[in-house]
DNA sequence: GACCAATGCAACTACAAAAGTTACAGATGA
DNA sequence: TCATCTGTAACTTTTGTAGTTGCATTGGTC
């Protein structure tokens, strides 16, 4: 796998679940889909689960699936829950030197962060359900 | 310096430089202003100047200065110059297994080229004159 | 209770992308 | 001729992350 990779193996899986929730995956079955591996996958599920998009169990029988109807669960739900942050920086240099680089620092970012606003909103108007549909614009 | 760091720093150069068109600057200038290494600035400002947003002088008074008007350099210019790709991925698995998978990974694949062209349009919006006027909305 | 199959998690290695650094050739004006 | 820039190659360091191994824990099933 190469860039972005925690998102795709994340958009990929859950629009799998999608076509059929309710049925039970395991990491290895998902991991297999993948390409990848079952430690890799419970990595990624695991924050998934933490932002209340999946639900797991332990034991015989076990495994993954969704924690709720697949229309409600948008494409920006998936890249919060991942805490990626694409566009923005998380911060910048730490001496601005002087006030008018402060201000252009500033502005710099806030740019940025509203670029990544309008990214989440747009991910938000798509659910993974529109996903895994066959028919799609 | 962190993530994102060459758009960031591009970023603010560009709109640095927007506050005064002209004046010719050098590497270890905006490095120092940067935080950051003349090497690495001269590394991502070429990358600007292929795109035809910068021009460069050697010698003696060289460095370097804005192309073209700042009105005329958008975000987007800078983000395309820099050949980011921050949301769509390069490739995926290369074993779809089955065509429905296959058709999944092509729906996925879209959806986020359609973001990333989103952004881009987006960053297309402003301008890094813009970024450089002190009344910014 | 024994056993098996799953998650959860920690620790480690492997790898790649990028920053940072050093060194030097080439260009150009003083 | 000299100082000052860019351009670029080569290398080291850092960092993020995938991949891997191992094992404790949980929870069905026999």
């Amino acid at each position: 796998m190469k860039r972005n990779s925690r998102l795709s193996l994340a958009l990929h899986t859950l629009s799998h679940m999608a076509g059929d929730p309710g049925r039970m995956r395991t990491s290895a079955d998902i991991a297999a889909h993948a390409g990848t591996n079952p430690v890799v996958v419970r990595r990624v599920l695991g924050r998934l689960r933490e932002a209340g998009l999946l639900v797991s169990e332990k034991g015989h029988a076990g495994g993954w699936r969704l924690a709720r109807d697949p229309q409600d669960i948008s494409l920006a739900d998936v890249y919060l829950a991942l805490d990626e942050r694409l566009v923005a920086t998380t911060d910048m240099d730490e001496t601005p030197s002087c006030s008018v680089e402060h201000a252009l620092q500033k502005r710099v970012t806030g740019v940025l962060e509203e670029i990544e606003e309008n990214l989440v909103k747009r991910l938000g108007e798509t659910s993974i359900a529109e996903m895994c549909h066959t028919e799609h614009h």
